[in-house]
RNA sequence: GAGCCCGUAGCUCAGUCGGUAGAGCACGUGACUUUUAAUCAUGGGGUCCCGGGUUCGAAUCCCGGCGGGCUCACCA
């Protein structure tokens, strides 16, 4: 056993100890008979992928990134498995072409046409979105699809120890339904053959030998059909268990919401004689007013909303602090993490080799995190970027370099994805929130006197040397506190009370420009 | 009703093996012979929700409360 594996073993990173127990709980040390260890992620592809999606995928993969390094020999695959075979039950409001769902509705999802009109199904194109989606930030994961399992066979001979178990699955199922659920359940929802709906009906007969159920259609008659083969398909809870017994999943993490599906489907699973995997149950998010957090609101934080203002990784730090403790998603959340992360992987070299396993830049980076020597903090980056009043990024370039000599784009690629995220916070929540005002006659004849000095002034003028111009103007027209000139400044040219200092700005943003804008400025023109 | 999570500075939170209560922001003061803060230094501020238990020692472990929040009971 190497050092790092030792080392390993006694972490309290959550994902060593999860992938301890597993290890040693569950696995006993040993290759399961299929091979490999499998570590499995649920999605229901009847919405798109969300933050949700993303937490469970980069926190199993830190459990099986961790069970890499306890057991270096133990092989393991992780299924991204996607629910594709469910009916659709309602038409989703955030798609095009409604009239042409509407009437597919209660099909399986592979089976209704794609209202994108760019794939096989609606299903295919879910399932297109969440892989591209997993592959912008590189997971490592095999696609999984339930019509495929379903209709190719794989999952026959689980489906056939469902009909062997019925009566011990429907006993242990039953008691949680409501009433009239009950009367209607079955674990096998048997896809009609003649609309292709995935259909509730009472199953009345059952023949084991056969591998075959009768069930009662809503006008009366009597149908048999096969329970394998994607002729049927599993209702939820089963539907989980079957799953995990077929494909034999060690490791599934789920949501706190999940619970009793969790206990319920663990029972179904030992029934037909499966091992129900490992779980850990996660808190949901809640945004920052302490609700939970919903699609279907629009409340707290999209994945798309959060890497436009950072990186991944940061996200993947904020997965990565505290699983089960239910967290507030919300932008503000977002500098934080950033320099959290920024601060781990900063201090990631200096660590002992022990201490890096413990650290969070260990699981973010799968134990290689990236070293940059950091100049400045995001929450930095984010006031510059609204001081500076510029939405690019040569302009925000240009200030960093004076307070960190030797930082550029290159040698700093790091510091320059940050950069991207200003210029969006900039745009998005500084801008619109500029209120330019009317230079008055006083200011505005200041305006024109700068714009006269700047005129003057060598092509190749110092920062420094339009600073004290700019000094020149306020102090020879009538500002009685040079305060007021350049709070004018401010608000009249960049709409806020606030600025950069005027030489270095004016330097960057470049002398003409600066010029074109105090004309303007002086003439009474609106520069919003 | 059942289950889960949380309660630590004004705010947001960290606190790993039980060992002198921490960070960021905010606030106060001072410095930079030019508005500034994107600088530096420095200061104040806590009944660690309450009560018990274990211990030489508890924010931390155990038990019991209180408060807040969420989830489930119909569907996945």
């Amino acid at each position: 056993m190497s050092d790092l594996s030792q080392l390993a073993r006694t972490s309290t990173a959550w994902p060593f100890q999860e992938a301890r127990a597993l290890l040693d709980e569950r696995l006993k040390g040993t290759v399961p008979d299929k091979g490999y260890v499998l570590f499995e992620t649920g999605y229901g592809p009847s919405g798109l992928p969300h933050i949700g999606t993303f937490g469970e995928v980069v926190r199993t993969t830190m459990v099986r990134n961790a069970l890499k390094v306890i057991a270096p020999d133990m092989p393991s695959r992780l299924f991204a498995f996607s629910d594709d075979m469910d009916g659709l039950r309602k038409v989703p409001d955030n798609i095009p072409n409604q009239d042409m769902i509407r009437p597919h509705l209660g099909k399986p999802l592979t089976s209704i046409p794609d209202p994108f009109g760019t794939h096989e199904s609606f299903g295919h194109h879910n399932n297109a979105r969440l892989r591209s989606f997993l592959d912008t930030f590189g997971f490592e994961y095999e696609f999984q699809s339930a019509t495929d399992w379903y209709r190719s066979g794989r999952f026959d001979d689980a489906l056939l120890r469902v009909l062997a178990h019925y009566d011990e699955v429907i006993n242990v199922v039953l008691p949680t339904l409501g009433e009239e659920r009950r009367r209607t359940y079955s674990p096998f929802l048997p896809v009609c053959p003649e609309t292709g709906i995935v259909l509730q009906v009472p199953v009345i007969e059952r023949n084991v030998a056969a591998g075959t159920i009768v069930y009662q259609r809503e006008d009366g008659r009597k149908v048999e059909t096969p329970v394998t083969g994607g002729a049927c398909k599993m209702q939820w809870k089963a539907d989980w268990a079957m799953r995990w017994t077929a494909l034999g999943v060690d490791y599934e993490m789920s949501g706190k919401d999940l619970i009793p599906s969790l206990e319920l489907s663990s029972k179904i699973c030992r029934i037909l004689g499966g091992r129900p995997p490992m779980n850990l149950t996660y808190e949901l998010f809640l945004d920052d007013q302490g609700q939970k957090i919903s699609k279907s609101k629009g409340n707290g934080l999209a994945v798309e909303d959060w890497l436009k203002y950072a990186p991944q990784e940061s996200l993947a730090l904020f997965m990565y602090q505290k699983p089960k403790a239910a967290k507030r998603l919300y932008f503000d959340v977002i500098p934080r993490s950033v320099d959290d992360w920024l601060t781990y992987i900063g201090k990631f070299a200096a660590d002992e080799p022990g201490k890096r396993l413990d650290s969070p830049a260990w699981h973010i980076h799968d134990g290689r995190p990236p070293h940059e020597d950091s100049h400045l903090t995001f929450s930095i980056l984010l006031n510059l970027a609204s001081v500076c009043n510029s939405e690019d990024k040569a302009v925000l370039w240009g200030f960093i370099r004076r307070y960190a000599p030797g930082a550029s784009p290159e040698t700093a690629p790091i510091l320059d994805r940050l950069v991207d995220g200003a210029v969006a916070y900039y745009r998005d929540f500084v801008k619109p929130a500029k209120t330019y005002r009317m230079a008055t006659a006083d200011e505005a004849q200041a305006f024109r006197d700068l714009a006269g000095h700047l005129q003057s002034l060598a092509a190749d003028a110092s920062a420094e040397d339009i600073q004290a111009a700019v000094y020149e103007t306020g102090k020879r027209d009538c500002f009685p506190e040079l305060k007021a000139w350049f709070r004018a400044c401010y608000e009249v040219l960049l709409g806020q009370d606030q600025g950069p200092r005027m030489g270095s700005f004016i330097k960057l943003y470049g002398v003409d420009n600066t010029i074109a804008l105090l004309d303007r400025a002086a003439r009474g023109e609106p520069l919003a």
